[in-house]
DNA sequence: ACAAAAGTGTTTCGGCTACACCCATGC
DNA sequence: GCATGGGTGTAGCCGAAACACTTTTGT
């Protein structure tokens, strides 16, 4: 093969990201008011464009922390969505992540000088494009990474109860899960570290608050809950 | 925003496949002799650009079909591998797919063509650049597919017995499987259809042929073996 | 007769589920 | 006292694992 090899048309890449938040016992997702044609005024998901010089990884970090102000936040590669008509305004190949951020530390001003919002999982709007299929797409993979990780530290405050925890995985597997055997898997897997001050905001009796113990990284083998 | 919007440096975006074959009870691994620089004469994965007016998919299609003369391959995305300094020769983003083959149906002529061989998967060489770890990822997301779903047709003749079923998922997962066991969980998946007829070369007493029923999509979300 | 795979049956064990039940406390 | 969530205990069910055992047939 020849030296030009590498010579070969171009693409337009980008990174679409599904920002997962928690907040009021409630699966939010960030969205972006679209201030631009096409679909100019309809909500999308949070995008950007890959530099020359960094990775997708890189390029997802970089518009969450253009939207959010934070870093190191936890991100997964969800899929490449590709199909040459997706983006009306040209030929984009975009690759999908899904994030998680904890609602309660991020920069809400920020929120408002990008035109996002959080919605509510549930109510969320119609978005442009194929971006329904990625939300979809990404909320499955979020249930099968919370099925076999603890995800707690990721989406609550640092320190939590275990209600806190379980209607958490309610929000996220949309169904009830029985709070006494919960509890006890939770417990069984040896990764939360038990404080010593309860939460008396949710009940009479106050349940004590937990927090992911530190040096955990420790892969779990194991499922927590069932799809 | 400005109409301008579009206007970003585009990045030159390929496929490369990990395509798994199952010969003489042994889990395989097509991979191409590089032809050209950089790391001419190493080995590789199978690759290819990705064109304006197609989908990854359709890319790495296309790039099987070349290689192989099938189409309809099972195809399941990987990963996006997108490092700036990952290829020597560019910078390349790259979307990994793992395809399955049916090795007893293939063209062979082409692979020769194609400076194509099989490697058994436990033999294979070192890969240029980060192949290696793109073969580890598709491995991964293989064992997690087969867990899941029968893939028994996907790799072995249209017809077989549970012997071989077992031995193919034996040569995936690394492990042993018990064979009263294991033929009990297949059979109460109700997936396969029984033959009439025995395979005699396996045993003295012969084994019926089994071939995975028809109309039968329907999704698992049962477990059929443990990681 | 024996070896070796095919195929079936049985026992045990552990985890999940579905509860019951007591505890603590604000109202 | 009673309602509410916190937290613990337990009986039963079911599936996985281990393995015994019978069948078949080529050599």
């Amino acid at each position: 093969m020849p030296a030009s090899f590498y010579n070969h048309p171009k693409q337009l890449v980008a990174v679409d990201c599904i920002i997962f938040g928690y907040e009021n016992e409630k699966l939010k997702l960030l969205l972006s008011h679209r201030g631009f044609q096409p679909a100019k005024g309809e909500w999308s998901l949070m995008g950007g464009w890959v530099h020359d010089d960094e990775t997708v990884e890189e390029a997802a970090e970089r518009v969450l922390f253009q939207i959010t102000g934070l870093k190191d936040i936890y991100l997964e590669q969800v899929q490449v969505f590709s199909n040459p008509g997706r983006d009306p305004g040209g030929r984009v190949i975009s690759v999908i992540f899904y994030a998680m951020i904890r609602i309660d530390i991020h920069d809400k001003n920020l929120l408002n000088q990008n035109g996002a919002r959080w919605w509510t999982f549930s109510e969320k709007p119609e978005l442009v494009f194929d971006h329904n299929q990625m939300v979809k797409k990404a909320h499955e993979k979020l249930k099968l990474k919370a099925s076999y990780t603890l995800i707690g530290e990721k989406l609550l405050p640092e320190k939590f109860t275990i209600l806190q925890l379980r209607t958490l995985y309610e929000a996220i597997f949309q169904r009830q899960f029985d709070p006494g055997n919960f509890r006890k898997k939770i417990l069984s897997l040896r990764m939360l570290e038990k404080l010593d001050h309860k939460n008396k905001t949710d009940s009479k009796k106050g349940a004590f608050y937990y927090r992911v113990k530190k040096h955990n990284e420790k892969f779990i083998n194991e499922r927590i809950v069932k799809q």
